[in-house]
DNA sequence: GTAAGCGCTTACCTTTGGGTAACTACTCAC
DNA sequence: GTGAGTAGTTACCCAAAGGTAAGCGCTTAC
């Protein structure tokens, strides 16, 4: 039910939660490099030269640091098989998968992002 | 139309547009504050001190250099109103509002990761 | 045995982000 | 004229992010 008396201060509880929700969201998924690190294993697992060739211009270093952070939140698990010798998969979790949305959401708006930026600097010349 | 024929690499061309999205967004929304920002612009505007309030922790240096960045990126425009004394509101532009979807899904996932950690924090002690 | 690939680690360095605190320029209220 | 508020700017500093380059321990291929 909506409230329907004049509302002195329109639902600004509910502003300032989705406020909260964004900040604590961006808190574990902070970085250049995370949200794309996530959509990369989500899309299929891989090996560690594979992704750091997926995601052109991250560092060995940055890289296996990423995916220990990404791992200790339980969005990604590591799996060692014991060929010869042995392979080192990393694949999303289910909890990645909840990303899944806002994922697609951003990939949506980075597309038309482009094309925008891509037009104004067209103008521009 | 799909392609039904085996792919040897199923859409893998999609998938890294994709990414390609995912990391030209990111490009822009860089940082700790500005999607929130830009958040807390789309629901209303407001002034230097009063996002200051909202967004707590912000320092006014950083939030004077986002507001500029923001600005330059088209999301955000500042009016200057010619009371005495002068009021400067900053309001978010019609492209700030392309991003509703992306701080939709943000906020929403952004909620039920709290509730998980809440969970996990109760496990471990 | 030597080179090359995998999955990193280490040391070193630069850049950026971001905080604090002081200060400015303006106006209004007292 | 003093104090408070608005909207910042400036100088200074620290820490974290992130890049480069080298190397390591392992194995397989030549």
């Amino acid at each position: 039910m909506k409230v329907i008396k004049n509302e002195p201060l329109p639902n600004k509880v509910e502003c300032a939660n989705s406020l909260k929700n964004v900040l604590d969201a961006l808190y574990v998924l902070n970085g250049k490099w995370k949200l794309a690190l996530i959509l990369s294993l989500v899309q299929s697992s891989k090996r560690f030269n594979e992704i750091q060739q997926e995601l052109s211009g991250i560092s060995a270093k940055v890289l296996a640091k990423e995916l220990k952070d990404l791992e200790l939140n339980d969005f990604i698990s590591r799996k060692v098989y014991p060929t010869t010798p042995v392979s080192i998969i990393y694949e999303a979790t289910g909890y990645s998968r909840t990303l899944k949305n806002v994922l697609g959401e951003l990939s949506a708006w980075g597309e038309q992002h482009r094309e925008k930026v891509k037009l104004s600097m067209r103008k521009q010349s």
